[in-house]
DNA sequence: TTATTATATTTGTTTATACAATATTTGTGT
DNA sequence: ACACAAATATTGTATAAACAAATATAATAA
């Protein structure tokens, strides 16, 4: 009989490596863009929004690596043209990040790559592996 | 109806960020030892091979963050004195890996410790839904 | 044997990450 | 109003990751 500690163990590790492999195949395909998988994810969150603008604080809350340094990634994104930055009115201890058309654009050249990608990936899978997969995940990344 | 393209979109992603989540917790636990995730994962490996040597390809193989440059990091390792690093006799361009006994001694010192992070890692999941959730990310992971 | 190719590891270099320290603005209590 | 604390973002810095290039050894072919 298998025991619990060895079974956390292993579940562990394979999220691990099942979550970085995901991430070498989406960073592949970004390169091509000169995109990194953060900067592409931010670009998401923003074109979620559709046209509202969002602060760097909630950005920073929806990303993936939570540790990572959101204001250099925002930099990045601005010298490429694809967001824009202004200090918000309200309190100006917080600034506003819009997606720009060239990100718009960016983002409609990838999705069909992206969504290649994501589906091969998760080929090992059938639907409802899927579905039963991301409710899974959805119970470990939602609590906390 | 959800469409597939969505449920991928969405299950990528949640992997990532599940992935990103483990990976954050435990570094917090190792951080206290001076040890990085990535070198603690190599630690276990040697460890596994029950004294017997390893040599970086194999290491690398096995690793979760299959780019990063193994060379470095074993240096880093040599230096704490966790691993010795001899030339393969047979074959001059391979070199052999051993865990120190002082590399073991972190090791048994962690255990506990990484337990209690992988179980609260997983705390939302009962036993039968971490089974589940092994068997479909090793579905993921192996492939390929 | 000599040249060529393949294997295994190391080194160099650019960029990103992690985290601490520092502004800057706002909110709160006295 | 003033001092002090909290919130928000930026900057500094040390370390690690990503990837290319170089080195060294071994295997193979001419």
């Amino acid at each position: 009989m298998e025991g619990s500690l060895e079974l956390a163990k292993n579940t562990v590790v394979g999220l691990l490596k099942a979550g970085n492999k995901a991430e070498e195949h989406l960073n592949s395909t970004l390169k091509a863009f000169e995109i990194s998988l953060q900067q592409f994810n931010v670009l998401r969150i923003l074109r979620g929004r559709k046209g509202k603008a969002a602060n760097l604080n909630t950005i920073q809350k929806r990303m993936i690596h939570k540790m990572s340094n959101t204001s250099r990634l925002i930099d990045k994104l601005i010298e490429k043209k694809l967001v824009e930055r202004d200090i918000c009115v309200e309190n100006r201890r917080k600034i506003e990040i819009f997606i720009t058309k060239k990100g718009l654009q960016v983002l409609e050249d990838l999705d069909f790559k992206i969504q290649k990608t994501e589906a091969e990936i998760l080929s090992p899978l059938k639907f409802d592996e899927q579905k039963a997969l991301r409710a899974l995940i959805n119970k470990i990344t939602l609590k906390n």
